[in-house]
Order: structure tokens, then sequence, then C-alpha cells
RNA sequence: GGUGAGAUAGUCAAGUGGCCAACGACGGCAGACUGUAAAUCUGCUCCCUAUGGGUUCGCAGGUUCGACUCCUGCUCUCACCA
């Protein structure tokens, strides 16, 4: 009986080793966390697992979650997440892959991101499971002192050797002395919360391994481990994802946009978002690549399965099945999609102001332009004469294949 | 504080008195081919009912028939020196 016991908790193990591992850049110190597994499957001890956010961007989008994912996973194994929320260090401005100084946050913008920031993230995390704390509570207190005690632990040259550091230093891009503390304040956290592990992107080891560091130097008998993720690449399939290159999904996408969005990724980039994103087991994400690859799969497919699983995921699985059926029905059918826009416009109009009316087109100009490309349509005929005058009556107006407005002429 | 260099469309980057709404590259949009994939080819990419007009090349003035180009001042960025 006994045995049996522990050839279950050894099975146990494994599998969330695995799990754990999935789609990880790199690991530190991976024997700690096999330990933290173990004493959890042997005793019921929980472990803390910390990860951090900074409240710059109010939305969150499918970058983010990968993290997020991963925090679940380790909640699903026994563990407490420690969502830290940088309310004190984005008064500093995280100088991780940045070119120049960062903007400062005000305290207004700061608490307006933070509310949006975790309903969206409840998404996916456990709430029962999950701490939100917020870094200026402990942080505001350290004092000019004990910052001095903190910064005594990093030298100049040490700092420099950061990548992200020396780039700019050697090119003469400004580096205010502010950023330099900022991977201190992180590691710091860790101190002050005594984190078993701290997950984060691979753009932030250094900050992650001052956490180990911090910890050491201020005696808490122990160190995090430090799990990192890839960073996830947008749309375009080359930069990371982010809002302001506008190659993003946002977690709080309409779901015809999220299912229309992850249906143009590439086929190279979808298993990237299968690894990462999907919660299917990466045994039968690899019996769908060879699916795919010996030619028994349609790539479409499988695409549209992981776009299902994403939809259904941020909104549910009636959301997403309508997604599709409203994709096929307007790109496989070429027909025109249920909702769209409405307007109105009193007398008759010439197309072009027609097309600018209903922001379908920034100008009468572009309008021409593509009148001109054939690319505009009305009632899914193409419209060849650039002079047309829309007469009294209602039109479907149709700019490329997805931009779609209905306009009533009185 | 001193000296020098620079600021051109979403980004990079040509243009150094008229041929400039401004070469080129990237990005973006559209068309063909497709699976709203990739690759490829083609066109477009300041605004205006347009074979024309208007507003643009850091900002403000000036010289000139005419300025992105020359002059003056200002703002900002970078380099070297202190």
């Amino acid at each position: 009986m006994h045995i049996k016991i522990k050839y279950k908790e050894k099975i146990m193990i494994e599998e969330a080793l695995k799990e754990i591992h999935r789609g990880c850049a790199e690991i530190i110190d991976s024997e700690r966390i096999e330990k933290l597994l173990k004493t959890y499957y042997e005793e019921g001890t929980t472990y803390t697992v910390k990860a951090g956010f900074d409240p710059t961007a109010p939305d969150l989008h499918l970058g983010h979650t990968v993290l997020l994912q991963k925090l679940a996973t380790f909640q699903k194994y026994g563990g407490r997440v420690q969502f830290l929320i940088g309310s004190f260090t984005a008064m500093i401005g995280d100088p991780t892959g940045k070119s120049a100084t960062r903007k400062v946050l005000t305290q207004e913008e700061i608490v307006q991101n933070i509310n949006s920031y975790t309903t969206q993230a409840f998404k996916v995390l456990d709430e029962s499971k999950t701490q939100i704390v917020y870094n200026d509570e402990w942080l505001e207190k350290l004092g000019a002192a004990g910052m001095l005690q903190l910064a005594s632990n990093l030298t100049v040259a040490r700092m420099l050797e950061r990548d992200d550091f020396s780039k700019r230093y050697s090119s003469n891009t400004p580096i205010a002395v502010s950023e330099f503390m900022y991977p201190l304040l992180q590691g710091y956290d860790s101190v002050h919360l005594r984190s078993d592990i701290e997950i984060g992107g691979t753009d932030q080891k250094f900050n992650l391994l001052m956490g180990r560091q911090l910890q050491k130097a201020y005696e808490i008998k122990k160190q995090q481990a430090v799990l990192m993720m890839p960073i996830l690449e947008g749309l375009d399939g080359v930069q990371k994802m982010s809002k302001s290159l506008g190659n993003y999904i946002g977690v709080s996408d309409e779901p015809n946009d999220m299912f229309g969005k992850v249906l143009s990724i590439s086929d190279d980039l979808m298993w990237r978002y299968y690894e990462l994103l999907s919660t299917k087991s990466l045994e039968t994400i690899a019996t769908l690549k060879s699916g795919v690859e010996d030619g028994s799969l349609h790539p479409k497919k499988v695409k549209e399965e992981l776009a299902l699983e994403i939809t259904a995921r941020y909104h549910d699985e009636a959301a997403a099945n309508n997604a599709k059926a409203e994709f096929d029905k307007v790109h496989s059918k070429s027909q025109i999609p249920t909702d769209i826009a409405e307007f109105s416009v009193d007398g008759d109009i010439w197309i072009a102001k027609a097309l600018v009316e209903c922001n379908i087109e920034p100008s009468t100009s572009q309008a021409r332009r593509d009148i001109k490309q054939g690319a505009v349509k009305i009632n899914q005929e193409k419209v060849s004469d650039e002079q047309l005058q829309l007469t009294a009556g209602e039109y479907i107006l149709q700019v490329g294949k997805r931009k779609f407005a209905k306009i009533k002429v009185n």
C-alpha cells in the first residue's frame, strides 16, 4: 500500500515537471523546483511562485499569457502565485530591452492599468491561489539607507555586463542612474516575498538572477529558482508581440477578431503558438505536426483548432464556434459578415466620400486609389467608376477582404 | 561651459537653388495566385470630386522670379573637449 502511494507521487511529480518544463527557454536551479514538488506531494506544503508585472499598458495580450499560463500550471501542482504589480518600480521604468530611457507613468495611470490588468489575468489564473501584491508597499519604506544598502550589492562593472546597458553605454545612449536601481528593486521584491520560484521572460534574466543574489545576501536561507519563458513573436512572426507594434492578439479582443488573427499567422509560427499557448499535450501537438508533414492533415484545419481553443479560452465555446462560422461565411464562401457597422447619410453621396464616411477609408484620395485598383465593392459587385454617385437605398460597401460597412442613403 | 555634426513622410535614408509631393529600402494597403499561411509577381502609399489645386522636408523669420537646398535666430539630438 505504502509503496503504491510512493509510486503514484513519483508519477505526479514527473508529470508536473514535464508540464513545467514545457516551452521553457531556461531554468536555473531546477533541482529546487523538483524538491518543492516533492515536499508538496509528500507533505502537502505549498510554495510560492512570483511573477512581476509592469502596469505600463492596460491591456494584456497573448504574449503576456504565455507567462500567465505557466503560472497556472504551477497552481495546478501546488504553487501559490505571487502576482506582483510593480507599482513602485513603474515609476522608474524597466530598462530591459529599451534603447532609450522609458517614460515614467503617473500614479493615476498606474492604478487604472492595474484594474484592467488583474481582471484579464484571472481569465487564465486561479484566483483562489493567487495573491496580488504591490511593491510600493515595502519599497516605499525602504528609505535612503535601505536603498544604499541594497545598492552595495551590485558593482557598476557587473551592471554594465548586462547586454542592453552595455549596448546603450557603448553607443552613448543615456542611461539614467535610477535605471540601475530597477533590477535591485525587483530582486529585493523576491527577498521581501521570500519567493521560492520566479518566472519571467528571457529578457528578464538579469533581473531574475538578481533576486537569487539578493536573497543570498540578505540571508533568507533560500534562493529562488528561476524559470524563463521565451518571448512570443507577434502576428508578423518576427518581432515580439507588442501593442505598439500592432502585431498582437489582445485578451479582450472580440471573438471574431481573435479567431481571424490566429488564422492569419504563418504555418511556422503556428507551431510556436501551439507550444506556448495551447493546453494540448505535447504528444498531441507532435501528432498534429507529423500529420501536417505527411500531408494527412491540412495545416489550415490545424490552425483553426488552435484559433478555436484560444478564442474559447477568453470568451466561450459558443462564441468561438460562431467566430469560426462567421469566418467561413465571409472568407470561404465570400459572403457578407453578419454584423456590420451601419451608417446613414442624407442625400446622394459620392462613393469615395461614402467610404470615408463609413470609416473604412482614411481619405477620399485613398478611396479613389483603391477603386482604381478594384478593391472596392458595392453589394459584392466591383466598382469601376470612381465618380459613382450613390442614390437613395441601402448598400453594402466593402474594401479589400476585411473592411465592410452598410450605408443607408436617404 | 567650449567646439563640431545633425534634424527630410510610419521607420531607415537620398536630395545641397528650379527637372521635388521629394530616389531608394523596409513596413503598410490593394490586386493575381491561395488556405485571410508562406513564397512569388503587380500596383499604390500627404490632402482636396483632381490631366488641376492646396499643404509639406525641426520651429520662426529673411534673401530670391523661385528654397528641402542660401542667410539669421530659436528648439532639440549626437560627438569631441572641459
